[in-house]
DNA sequence: GTTTGCTATATAGTGCTACTATATAGCAGT
DNA sequence: ACTGCTATATAGTAGCACTATATAGCAAAC
């Protein structure tokens, strides 16, 4: 059922602040996609980094190995934007086919 | 995008009564999703059929070669059931995460 | 009478996406 | 040393939808 939203849910949490790949999986988790877990969120953010939708800096932290940390690039920004006007379509045509 | 719920909207068609294929193919093109074709729903039909969720009864048609007409069955009643729980959990899920 | 067009089913092959499983590494407390 | 939490990485797998193509029945047009 994430198929096609996980990404596009992704891109919004780094779209909100500059992030890491286990802090994202924390905030799914807390969101209530209680089992995603770290590979797949891993797998995600090498594909976005491979088209271009997010930087990257890396820095150490306190508490374990150095942490990369995840922006939007202004492509990241445009597919978060599309992502979004596909959602409305999507769920308001899912929607109108429940009520009718 | 569709990933995940084209499968759940052609078991809410064929709850709604009794219909064949290209009937459904038809529907979705008209509730939005233009660009569903015949392939892709007999694919997702055999795997209903398949898993149990739907019986099948042919029958001819003046227009064309015979029809074969899709039932849910008690399992897809409840699988239906189940996809439209689960719809409402990550539709709302994915609506929180943007609205905050 | 064959060509075109709509209805209708079928299926082999492909690609994308997420999931599984596992490995590695840093640091802290016991 | 061991356990536990933080943190990244990746090979392999499976599910789902999409592409492309084939087949078939019937009707109207040419």
């Amino acid at each position: 059922m994430l198929k096609g939203v996980l990404e596009g849910s992704i891109l919004q949490i780094i779209g909100r602040g500059t992030t890491y790949g286990y802090e994202i999986t924390q905030q799914l988790r807390k969101l209530g996609f209680e089992d995603v877990v770290e590979g797949t969120v891993y797998t995600i953010l090498v594909r976005l980094e491979k088209n271009n939708l997010v930087s990257i800096e890396k820095k150490p932290s306190d508490v374990g190995p150095p942490r990369k940390f995840y922006s939007l690039t202004d492509s990241g920004y445009k597919e978060l934007h599309t992502f979004w006007t596909k959602w409305d379509f999507v769920s308001s045509k899912i929607n109108e086919l429940r009520s009718r």
